[in-house]
DNA sequence: CAGGGTTACGACGAACGTAAACATT
DNA sequence: AATGTTTACGTTCGTCGTAACCCTG
């Protein structure tokens, strides 16, 4: 038996579902489903009782979840006693995050992460994707999260998807747009449209986008190029054009009814937000749970 | 992180050693050292100090073997508790075993096995290899443990070793024996000799050895054949001939100083013992805990 | 027929054993 | 030399994801 058998253990049985669970912790169902065999063939019993609409703990079950709880629980003092007694130690970590990661989900994901190690000592930098990815390079982070820098890569970096997230128009929230919910291409196409500036990853995700459709930016009506984020979202609000954003970047001014989200017809332009380091970076105890962390339960951005 | 590392980490650290770790836990010893690192690496601190004369625990390789311990402790109770649980399902498990191993070796191992898992219930059966072997293929017996079975078998079966012995000559314990350990072939070709019946694991390994050095039973002055091996041994007490058998089978005899052993010049003849089973077979509880006890730590049959 | 779990299968990585090297006494 | 650990390498086995399938409301 595996503590991480014990962890998938213990999140089927929290949200009582293969496939819920599934998600929550970045595998396949199918995956799931043979894991929870395996521990069930383990002890010799069936453990959950299968239903069309999830999955409940049999009376076995309950009594090895609630002594995986325990395991779980005294292995994460473990980890603390040997925090503790390392504190004098390298704990250091300097991540580089692009603009959109490092502005709106890090910072949660760093409190947690140093709510569970205390002794972490962790710094950020946020710049945006290539400018991080040449810090990366030159050995001036040990670890990037970015959007997902497709295939420029060599075999000297390690890339590892960490969670997900789509693309948006914004636009001001008051008419035309704000009884819409889509945006034509060739509505966006006329607009007047804030761009990020070049090197930003997710300028160059819609680029991407755009030429998968056979389109190029210079066919678009850009009235400016910011290299902030907060810049744009203020000249959209002024109702001065309209812009392109990730939806981790302005939900919260969306939810506050600042920006107004919109969609393109047809189109849906995902994100992968991926980890990245180097392949033969020999990491201090920080980084390696660090990146442990990241593959555990839960979206560890959008926490 | 993993419970049978913990156990490893566990037998290291009351060893102080890992390559006597490694021969109580069946590994090699670049096995455990390969297991040591990976969860050193894991916890980003070194838990072991080496040096010439074996390991001693680092302060955080205290804490990880403290909290190991713990969690080993929580886990056997969740073991109970299942088994309590499931007391009143099919617990039976039948094991074959050849004369050597049912006589000696194993009611002790089936004695620390029901200490652990008290609600199993073993039946034993104890007859020749070969005819335990019978009842293995009629599925008479769920499991066999035998003198190593060498090739002769399908690929239905599993075959494991589990333990290992040595073919003794044992002697009347007066002259001229008793001031030897050895006796040469020449000599044993004349003495007279009690072999054990056809069928027997022990009599084929003893052939066996014969054929590797291009000999044959009939060269040998065979007095009689016996099925029991407390004949043989009262025969040989009695100073009616020599005959062949394992260490195990005669240790306590020997200890008593009833017969005398001897070893073949220059030879030496090992034997297996093996755990057998059927690949098919659907095991209960009992029967994948046996198979998993066995495998464990110190030597199963040699308790 | 849609949501959820299982089966089948190919790919990748972890763990093992053997053999050889290396270190210490 | 002997004992004990590490390194190197090829093999095997476990775990994963994809895709197809099956079951039930």
């Amino acid at each position: 038996m595996n503590l991480s058998q014990f962890e998938l253990l213990c999140e089927v049985a929290r949200v009582k579902s293969f496939s819920k669970a599934a998600k929550l912790l970045h595998l396949s169902q199918p995956a799931v489903s043979a894991q929870i065999n395996s521990i069930e063939d383990f002890y010799g019993t069936q453990l959950f009782e299968r239903s069309s609409s999830g999955v409940t703990l049999t009376e076995a079950g309950k009594i090895v979840y609630s002594y995986a709880k325990e395991i779980l629980k005294l292995h994460e003092a473990l980890e603390k006693e040997v925090d503790a007694l390392l504190r004098t130690e390298n704990q250091k970590l300097v991540i580089g995050a692009s603009s959109n990661v490092g502005n709106y989900a890090l910072p949660c994901t760093i409190w947690t992460f140093k709510e569970k190690y205390p002794s972490a000592e962790i710094q950020q930098v946020v710049n945006n994707t290539d400018t991080i990815l040449n810090m990366l390079k030159n050995d001036q982070i040990d670890i990037a999260i970015l959007e997902e820098p497709m295939s420029n890569f060599t075999d000297d970096f390690v890339t590892r998807t960490v969670s997900n997230d789509e693309l948006l128009v914004i636009a001001p929230p008051r008419e035309p747009w704000i009884n819409r919910t889509t945006i034509t291409l060739h509505e966006l196409k006329k607009a007047p449209l804030i761009m990020r500036e070049k090197g930003s990853g997710i300028r160059r995700i819609f680029e991407e986008a755009l030429a998968s459709w056979g389109l190029k930016l210079d066919e678009f009506n850009v009235k400016a190029e910011m290299s902030s984020i907060n810049a744009i979202k203020s000249t959209v609000e002024a109702g001065l054009g309209l812009s392109i954003s990730s939806r981790i970047a302005c939900r919260t001014a969306i939810r506050a009814g600042l920006i107004h989200p919109l969609t393109i017809e047809g189109k849906s332009i995902k994100i992968n937000y991926q980890l990245v380091f180097k392949t033969k970076k020999p990491f201090n105890i920080t980084g390696k749970r660090f990146i442990r962390f990241l593959a555990g339960p839960g979206d560890p951005l959008f926490c």
